[in-house]
DNA sequence: ACATCAATCTGAACGTTGTCAAGTTTATCT
DNA sequence: AGATAAACTTGACAACGTTCAGATTGATGT
């Protein structure tokens, strides 16, 4: 990609004035600092250091902060729509599948929280959702299909359907972000692991069965 | 803005050099400028600036911004407990109860976004629950009460009744966010409303039936 | 090959933030 | 009254986001 010299011994080539594609680097720069320092530590100047630029060079790829924090969002939602789709293809029974994502769900935002409290805040404004449901192959059309197969939802039905998807995402995002709570620390062990809290929270919550038609009440 | 002059027509006395308290009046500023500008605007300057005081003058009463931020969070779950405990006034049958109370956190939340916001980062290091159980009156001890009425959870085994708590919390700290996202302002206005939106999401997640055992899968 | 040009990066600057040390003003206690 | 502690101000520092005028480069057209 870069490097003129006979032999670049080390990792980096004496980084050119150009530098290939900061865009993709600079996002790179965020995450690991992000995983790092956490996410107090993570200023424009931090991740312009991290690439090894100067302060200014991040403008020339994002008009703002906010612009770098997304595509790293962006990335983040990526990430998070393989680990869905790895859940869906380990299973077959339908409630299991939603189990599967949401434990899936929950596990990701766990392993990286201070990306997925950017991926969070990134979303909210936005207009589009994070992972397009356009796509055929996205996380989004993977729950709707596993809600289907799981029952009771009528597919014909969109408002339901997508009542019910928001649903699960709302679970998925609660118990995700409770199971970041010190609070809970001693429950967590007395179940054996922070897993089987969430899972014991999920199946409370009736992830499994979220496609049961609510009570009227 | 200062004046020194004979008669304070207006709000405030001429401020003697010693504010009364200024805890107090900082945490109220805090949450004034919250709701007026905005969670990025809420800088320990502009803070100070709103109480009248010099930038530094807080460091006498907080040892930083965040112990400041606890303080103006702490004041935001006391006002969402009260929410709840009115809610929970308004009810009779267990299972309405466990809704409203439901619906009461979201609206709050919703009403709040950004005090909410830092409510719950400020309760995520903490060891102690930020409204703490151990008075008769909380609104954590209303919530174990509904649920306990409601049905088919043991009281006698804490651990699931501390489950079925947490679970609760996660569903309406779930609908809460995600309530925020703009991608569903569709939707809302199609089914009549924000607070129809997060009751249909409750229902959903079942809410109302939270304190079915789970069913095993 | 060479000049041109736009894209890319640097350096220095501005205003704002969190925080601290040193001084000033007020209240309290003997 | 005089001393002591508490509450507040002033002024400073480093770090931050952002901007802008230049320096450096790779690509393009001739």
């Amino acid at each position: 990609m870069r490097e003129t010299g006979n032999a670049a011994v080390l990792v980096e080539a004496p980084r050119p004035y150009h530098h290939g594609n900061l865009s993709h680097a600079l996002v790179m720069a965020g995450r690991r600092i992000l995983e790092a320092q956490g996410p107090a530590a993570l200023s424009l100047r931090a991740v312009a250091r991290e690439a090894g630029v100067s302060p200014a060079a991040p403008y020339h790829h994002f008009k703002d902060k906010g612009e770098l924090l997304d595509a790293v969002a962006k990335e983040g939602w990526h990430a998070l729509g393989e680990m869905i789709s790895e859940a869906r293809a380990r299973t077959f029974c339908a409630h299991e599948t939603l189990t599967e994502i949401g434990v899936a769900y929950v596990k990701f935002a766990r392993a990286n929280p201070a990306l997925y409290r950017i991926m969070y805040d990134m979303a909210c404004d936005r207009e589009n959702m994070p992972m397009d449901a356009k796509s055929e192959d996205s996380a989004w059309t993977h729950v709707a299909e596993a809600i289907v197969k799981a029952g009771a939802v009528d597919p014909r039905d969109a408002r339901d359907m997508e009542l019910a998807q928001i649903a699960l995402w709302c679970a998925a995002h609660g118990v995700a972000e409770m199971a970041a709570f010190k609070e809970f620390d001693g429950l967590k062990a007395a179940l054996g692991g922070e897993e089987a809290f969430v899972r014991a929270l999920l199946s409370r919550i009736g992830v499994s069965g979220l496609s049961r038609r609510p009570a009227a009440h």
